[in-house]
DNA sequence: GGAACGACCATAAAATCCCATTGAATACCC
DNA sequence: GGGTATTCAATGGGATTTTATGGTCGTTCC
């Protein structure tokens, strides 16, 4: 779990820089909304451009509604965000409403992308392994002295 | 979101200005009417000739008036903008008509190009993420301070 | 003349960089 | 093994840069 600060700078666990950094050969990752749950959900921009080129394949001659409906709800609220040496990003205010993110966030790997959530909202999540929560619940604790 | 001035200035944000330049080696932008929705649609300039090349291969041979009808469609009121050095372009009182643009502007990245919204025509189309829609009216409520 | 437009300069706020500190995990040595 | 250096991740805070935007001043074109 870490922090983020008065100025919305969030660290990037270290481990997770790495593979990013192996994968894409860049400091960039891009976060966006989870379309299911509370939270945000990111990915290297690899990743990313191979969903954006499939959209594009996909409504290849298509310029009807469809495409910009989809579109919409897949990229509008994305963004590229690029860390600094120390391994920081800033969320913007949409970010952070969008994962109802304030001072500490849990990063949660899945497999070819992460989740980023407020811890509260983790607890609040139905059918989490019990191991994982007890585990964000001593981390909040902790947080908590 | 960006404000609209007396002198009907928008700035693009760097963000998009970084993407535009990367891909297009310009300070150039594409911007034209949506086909199906009450804003403003936009571009680099590659993309913009894909586009282009596009409806040349769908069409190939088709001189017929569903040609011409797609092709006003798709480009019949675009104008290429280019913006200054602080990255602001003028918006013509065509496109602040086709966009219904008032005083300020919200822009969504959607992949390969970019949409521009009032915020109050934003805010009425169907189907956003409720999560966005309440930024935004949240940011309208800051800017009618 | 004067309205519209463009090139500049100015400024406040926000983003970003840079250095310092904390603190935990690891390596090292006796 | 116990105690002590060392490393590196995470973070705090100030300095610096960039962004967004307001304003001024010529120019051009009716």
């Amino acid at each position: 779990m870490n922090g983020v600060d008065a100025k919305h700078r969030l660290s990037v666990p270290a481990s997770l820089r790495e593979t990013i950094e192996a994968r894409s050969q860049t400091r960039e990752l891009v976060l966006g909304p989870d379309e299911h749950a509370p939270c945000l959900i990111g990915y290297d921009v690899t990743y990313f451009d191979r969903l954006e080129a499939r959209l594009e394949e996909e409504f290849a001659a298509d310029f009807g509604p469809g495409r910009s409906l989809k579109a919409r709800s897949v990229f509008g609220a994305t963004e590229h965000l690029k860390y600094d040496e120390t391994g920081r990003i800033i969320l913007s205010p949409l970010m952070r409403e969008m994962g109802e993110i304030g001072a500490h966030v849990v990063f949660i790997g899945v497999g070819h992308h992460f989740e980023l959530w407020s811890p509260e909202q983790f607890l609040a999540q139905p059918g989490q392994d019990p191991r994982v929560l007890k585990l964000v619940k001593a981390l909040i604790a902790g947080r908590a002295q």
